[in-house]
DNA sequence: ATGAAAGCGCTAACAG
DNA sequence: CTGTTAGCGCTTTCAT
C-alpha cells in the first residue's frame, strides 16, 4: 500500500503539500494538484484513514447500536428498516457505520468494540445505560430512537405512540366498532406504556368502554399472539375489532381469528402498528400505524451530523407523526352486538 | 480521555510497561499489573483503538457488504438473517463489524470506506468486482456468501440449490404431484441459474415433464408474483403444485392460488426457498428449503478469522447442505388430472 | 503556495 | 521484568 511520502516522492513535493491536495484542494496550486493526483493514481493511493483519524481525533465512524431483548435485532421489522436508512444516509455522508447489539457488546471482547472512538452512537429502543452514560462522558454525539432516558441534553427520536394507537382506534370507531379490544406487547417500557395509555385515553375520547378481558400483553411473536387472541375471541361477549401493538401481533390476532372461523376483516376488524413488510405478507393485507422509518433513520444521522459540527440544538426530543397505513384488514363492523357467530 | 501515559505516570511506570500489562498480562508482574490496572480504572482509561490499529496495521474490523440490487439489502429474508449471525459471531471474536451496500461505497463519499483498513470483507452475494479485487490486491482476507467468482483462491460459501430443489420437487412427488411448475426469481445470475437448473435435473431423474407454460420468472416482490402466479394457474392445464425459487415468491404464489379462489395446499402445493421469517407469516405457513444461515454467518467470520491468522485453507468453496422444513403450504395431489376446478 | 517539524497514542524491538 | 526509543501515516502550526 503507498503512503503519503510515495506520492510526496514521485510528486517532487513534500507531504504536507501531497496532504493538502487531499484535504483542502484549493490550498495547492493547479498544476501541482494534478501532478500529485497523478502519482497517486499511478501508486494507487488512498489516503489511509486510521492515520488521519489518529491525527483529527475524528474516526469518520458512527455506530448503531441494537437493543438485544428486542429480537430479531437486525431483522426487526421496525428497526431493522430504521437501520436501512441510516446506513444510506451515513454513506452518504462519507461516514462508515458500526453495528452491534448491546448484549455482545458488554462481553469482555465486545468491549473492545466501545474503544473504537465512533463520532456518534445511535441507540435504537432502549439503551445500554452504560454504555450510553460512558459515551455522553467522552462527549460522543448520541442519538436514542423510540426511548427517552431520564438524562438532560439527549436527543431523542419518537414515534407517536399516542397519536398513532388514537387513529387506529378512531379508524376502528369510524367502521362502526365499539367493542374494540388491545393486543399490547412486551416491548420496552417505554414503548408498552406509551401505546397502552394511547389506547385508554382514544377510547376515552370516544366514549367506549375498556373491558378489561379484551385487553391482553404477549411476547411479540406470531403463536404466542395467536394463542392470546384465541382466548379473547372466544369469550361470549368479544370484540369485533383488535388493535395490535404491532404488527407481528397482528398477524398473530389474523391467525388466531381464521383459525376460531372467523374472517378477517368480515366478522373481526384487525390493526397492526408499524406499517412493516409484514403487513403485505400477511392475507388480508394488513392496515397499519405508519411512522417514517425511512425519515428516522435519516434524522438520526442528520442529529448526529450536526452534534458533531458543534451545532447547538435546543430541541431535545423529537415526534415523528403516524399516519394510517389502510390496507385490507379492517372494515365495517358488520354486526352491531357480535355475537352471532355461535 | 486519560492515555497511556497518563496511565504511566500514576502506577509510576514507562508506557511500554502498561502496554505489556494490556495485551501481554503474563508479560509484567503481578503487583505493578494490579497497579497499573487500579490507575488504569481510576482514570477510565482504555487503549485507543486507532492508536494500536496504527502501529500494528490490524484494526479488529469486520466489513459486511450487501449486493444493493437485493432490495432490501439489509433486511433480506436470506442475507438479513446471515448477517444477523455475523454481527453477533464478529463481536464475541472482538472484532467490530461495518455493513455498507455497494453502491453507496461506489460513491464519492463512499469509497472512503474501503480506505478503513478493514482486516477482512464479507460479500453477501453478489460482489461488485472493483471493491472484491482491490481487496485481493490488498490481501484483504475475503469471503463471498451465495456467488462463485472467476477468480482464483477465493473462498465462497454457497447455499447447496441444486440439491435444496430437488428436496422440493421430491417431497412434491411423493405427494402425487406430476405436474409441477416452477417460480423462479431475478436474482444474481449465479443463485438464478442453479436454483432452475436444479429444477430441471429433478425433474428429470423423476422423469416428470418440463412444461415451459408453468415456468415463470419474475422480481421477487410479493405482487408480481402473484400476478405472474394468476397466469400459470389460470391455465386450462395447470400445474397442481409450485416450487418458488425462494420465500418472497412463495408468498406471492399462495395469494395468486388463493385470489383464484383456490386452497393452498388443498387444491395447490406450493413450496419455498430459505426458510425465512415469512413462512410463518403467511398463512398456511410455507413448506420450504432450509439452508442454515446461523451457520452460514458463523462460518464466514470463521473462515475470515482464518485467514487473518494466516491458516492456509486448501478448501476455497464450501457449500451448505440443503434440508426440508415441513410445513402446511404442501400437501398430497387431491386429483391427478388437476383440471376439475373449473 | 509550499516545506519543516512536531506530534496523535500506541506497539515493538532492543537494551538492561 | 521493565525502560528507551523509534516509528506507524497523517495533519497542522509555523516559517518561508
Amino acid at each position: 500500500m503507498a503512503t503519503i511520502s510515495d506520492v510526496a516522492n514521485m510528486a517532487g513535493v513534500s507531504i504536507a503539500t501531497v496532504s493538502r491536495a487531499f484535504s483542502e484542494p484549493d490550498m495547492v496550486s493547479p498544476s501541482t494538484r494534478k501532478r500529485i493526483h497523478d502519482a497517486a493514481d499511478t501508486l494507487k493511493y488512498r489516503p489511509n484513514a486510521i492515520a488521519r483519524a489518529m491525527v483529527t481525533k475524528r474516526t469518520g465512524n458512527l455506530a448503531f447500536i441494537i437493543y438485544s431483548k428486542q429480537a430479531p435485532a437486525i431483522m426487526n421489522p421496525f428497526y431493522g428498516a430504521v437501520l436501512e436508512s441510516v446506513v444510506s444516509a451515513a454513506t452518504k455522508e462519507g461516514y462508515g457505520m458500526f453495528i452491534a447489539t448491546d448484549t455482545e457488546l458488554n462481553t469482555a471482547a465486545g468491549k473492545l468494540m466501545l474503544q473504537k472512538q465512533v463520532d456518534g452512537i445511535i441507540f435504537s429502543s432502549k439503551p445500554d445505560y452504560e454504555i450510553l452514560s460512558s459515551a455522553k462522558a467522552n462527549n460522543t454525539p448520541v442519538v436514542l430512537i423510540n426511548h427517552e432516558p431520564d438524562m438532560p441534553k439527549t436527543h431523542c427520536l419518537l414515534s407517536d405512540d399516542y397519536g398513532g394507537i388514537r387513529i387506529a382506534v378512531r379508524h376502528l370507531a369510524e367502521l362502526g366498532h365499539e367493542k374494540i379490544g388491545f393486543v399490547s406487547g412486551t416491548f420496552t417500557d417505554f414503548i408498552r406504556t406509551r401505546r397502552y395509555h394511547g389506547f385508554l385515553q382514544a377510547l376515552g375520547e370516544l366514549g367506549l368502554r375498556f373491558v378489561p378481558e379484551w385487553f391482553i400483553e404477549c411476547e411479540p411473536a406470531i403463536e404466542v399472539a395467536t394463542k392470546a387472541v384465541i382466548k379473547i375471541l372466544s369469550l361470549i361477549d368479544r370484540p369485533t375489532a383488535l388493535v395490535c401493538a404491532n404488527d407481528t401481533l397482528a398477524v398473530g390476532a389474523v391467525k388466531g381469528a381464521q383459525r376460531l372461523g372467523f374472517s378477517v376483516p368480515e366478522d373481526i376488524s384487525v390493526t397492526g402498528f408499524d406499517d412493516s413488510v409484514l403487513c403485505t405478507v400477511c392475507e388480508p393485507e394488513l392496515t397499519s400505524i405508519r411512522i417514517d422509518k425511512d425519515k428516522m433513520g435519516k434524522l438520526a444521522v442528520e442529529c448526529l451530523m450536526s452534534q458533531i459540527s458543534g451545532v447547538t440544538q435546543t430541541n431535545y426530543v423529537r415526534t415523528l407523526t403516524a399516519t394510517l397505513a389502510l390496507r385490507s384488514s379492517s372494515a365495517k363492523v358488520r354486526n352491531l352486538n357480535g355475537g352471532s357467530h355461535e
